[in-house]
RNA sequence: GCGGGUGUAGCUCAGUUGGUUAGAGCGCCAGGUUGUGGUCCUGGAUGUCGUCGGUUCGAAUCCGAUCACUCGCCCCA
C-alpha cells in the first residue's frame, strides 16, 4: 500500500462528480427553499454524547462505527448523522423561541463501515428538519418534500416509497413485548444475527434477510395490532395526507428504522438500481429526541438523503456553460486583455497558453465552446477579430467594439 | 466485523498448460507544409503486471500475506 492512496472508503471527487453532486444538492436546496426551509450549517465534530445518548446506545453506528478522538479531556465525534447535531443546535441555539422551525442541511457524513459501492466512509448527506409540529400532515408534508426532490432529479420512476408507523411510545413498548414473547420460543431456530437482535433491539429481527428467520417473522405479531387508538389514528392521517397527495406508497409493517429516536411515522424510499444499498432517503418522525438531549419537549421529524447514491442515479450532468474560445495569433498580452474584458461583461472564456492555431482550435473544441474568437494579426490592424461559430462553422469578422454585446446577444 | 470475487498503460480490457524486448481499443502527444476544431490517415510515448515475500533455472501467470475495489451479510443515506 501507498501512503499517497485516500484512506479506504474516501473519495476524491473530480469535476464530473462534483456536477452530479451539485446537481442534488442544489435541488434539494431549491425544493426545501419551496416549503419554507432555511439552511443550517452545524459542526462537523460535535461532543461524543451528542450521538451516543441520541442515537441509542445498542446501535451500530454508535458501538462500532464513529470516528471518535480525544482532545484533552474532550471527547469528540466526527458526525456520522445530522439529526443530532441539528437537534443540539436547536437546543444550544435557544431555537424553541421561534417554532416550528424549517431547517435543511447538507455535507458530510463519517460511519467506519466496510466500503461498499454507495457505502463509503465520509460520504454526504442532504437532509430536513421540521421542528415543533405534532400534526401528521407535517409528516405528510415532509414526506411529500422527498417525493418532489426525487421527482425533480429524474427519479421518480426508479424508486418506491415505504411507510411505516411505530407508534408512541406505549404502542412501542406494548409491540415489543408481544414481539419477543412470540420469537421467545424460536430462539434457537433464529439465525445468530436475529439472536443478537432479539437481545438489543427485537424489532430489528423484523426486517431479517435470512430465509429461516423470514418464516418464522412472517407469522409474528404486527406493530398495527399493537397501536394505540391515538396512534393508529395518526397513522391513518399521515397515509391519508399521502393519499390526497396523490404520492404513491406501500405500507411496509416490517419497516424499522435503525435509530432509536424514531416514533410514529418511519419511512424509506429505496430503488433496486444500486444493490444492497437501496435506500435512498429516509427518515421519520422524532418526538421525544430533542427533550432526552435535555431541551424543551418539541416534536420533530425530518429525513436525510444520501448524495452519493442519488448522484449515481442521476447519471451524467453535462457543464451547462459553454465558453468562448480565444484564440490569439500574435499578440498573447492583447489576447490576455480581451479575454479580461469578456470575462468582466460576464462571458466564460478559455484561453490556452500555449500551441499553434491547430491546436487552440482542438482545444476550444474539446473544451465545448461555442464561439471561437481569432485574433490575428491582420483583424488586430484593423480593430477587429474573426468570430467563428464552432457549431455551424460559419465565421465573419467583427470590429472588437462590439465583439461582448454580440457575444451576450446570442 | 463475517463470507465470496477482482487487481495488467490515464480508461476498458486481452495475455494460451509458468519461458526470452507485456499487447489491443479509447485517450494522450506529434505530423498530413506557413492563420482554423469536431471526420480520416500516419507515426510516437506510457506500465517497478496493486504491494511484500515464497516456490522455480525462469512468475503478470503457482502459493502466502497485505492493501484496495467489488458482491452478499451486517448496518444504513
Amino acid at each position: 500500500m501507498s501512503s499517497l492512496q485516500p484512506v479506504r472508503g474516501t473519495h476524491d471527487l473530480l469535476p464530473d462528480d462534483t456536477r452530479r453532486h451539485r446537481r442534488v444538492e442544489d435541488t434539494a436546496l431549491a425544493v426545501a427553499r419551496r416549503y419554507g426551509y432555511g439552511e443550517i450549517v452545524t459542526p462537523i465534530f460535535e461532543f461524543t454524547e451528542v450521538f451516543s445518548r441520541t442515537l441509542g446506545e445498542t446501535s451500530d453506528v454508535v458501538t462500532k462505527e464513529m470516528y471518535t478522538f480525544s482532545m484533552g479531556e474532550e471527547s469528540l465525534t466526527l458526525r456520522p448523522e445530522g439529526t443530532a447535531g441539528v437537534a443540539r443546535a436547536f437546543i444550544s441555539g435557544g431555537l424553541a423561541q421561534s417554532l416550528p422551525l424549517k431547517l435543511f442541511y447538507r455535507g458530510p457524513m463519517f460511519r467506519h463501515e466496510r466500503p461498499q459501492k454507495g457505502r463509503q466512509r465520509q460520504f454526504h448527506q442532504v437532509g430536513v428538519e421540521f421542528l415543533g409540529v405534532d400534526s401528521p400532515l407535517a409528516d405528510a408534508e415532509v414526506v411529500s418534500m422527498g417525493w418532489r426532490l426525487l421527482a425533480e432529479l429524474g427519479l421518480g420512476d426508479k424508486v418506491t416509497l415505504e411507510i411505516n408507523t411505530l407508534g408512541d411510545a406505549d404502542s412501542r413498548a406494548a409491540y415489543r413485548d408481544a414481539l419477543v414473547a412470540y420469537l421467545m420460543p424460536f430462539r434457537d431456530q433464529l439465525s445468530e444475527d436475529s439472536r443478537n437482535r432479539l437481545e438489543r433491539n427485537p424489532l430489528r429481527v423484523l426486517d431479517s434477510k435470512d430465509d429461516g428467520d423470514r418464516r418464522i417473522v412472517a407469522q409474528a405479531p404486527v406493530m398495527s395490532d399493537c397501536l394505540t387508538p391515538a396512534a393508529r389514528d395518526f397513522f391513518a392521517q399521515v397515509t391519508g395526507g399521502l393519499d390526497a397527495l396523490g404520492i404513491p406508497y406501500v405500507v411496509n409493517p416490517k419497516l424499522v428504522r435503525g435509530l432509536d429516536y424514531y416514533c410514529h411515522t418511519a419511512f424509506e424510499f429505496t430503488t433496486t438500481a444500486l444493490g444492497a444499498q437501496g435506500t435512498v432517503l429516509a427518515g421519520g418522525r422524532y418526538d421525544g429526541l430533542v427533550a432526552q438531549m435535555g431541551g424543551p419537549a418539541t416534536p420533530g421529524i425530518g429525513w436525510a438523503a444520501g448524495v452519493e447514491r442519488l448522484a449515481m442515479l442521476v447519471g451524467e450532468v453535462a457543464d451547462p456553460v459553454r465558453p468562448v474560445a480565444v484564440v490569439p495569433m500574435g499578440d498573447a498580452v492583447a489576447a490576455l486583455r480581451l479575454a479580461d474584458e469578456l470575462r468582466a461583461a460576464g462571458i466564460a472564456v478559455e484561453m490556452g497558453f500555449s500551441g499553434n492555431m491547430k491546436k487552440r482550435m482542438a482545444r476550444a473544441n474539446k473544451a465545448n465552446a461555442r464561439f471561437a474568437v481569432i485574433l490575428g494579426e491582420d483583424e488586430a490592424a484593423r480593430g477587429a477579430c474573426t468570430l467563428r461559430d464552432l457549431d455551424t462553422g460559419e465565421q465573419s469578422e467583427l470590429p472588437l467594439a462590439v465583439l461582448a454585446e454580440t457575444l451576450l446577444s446570442r
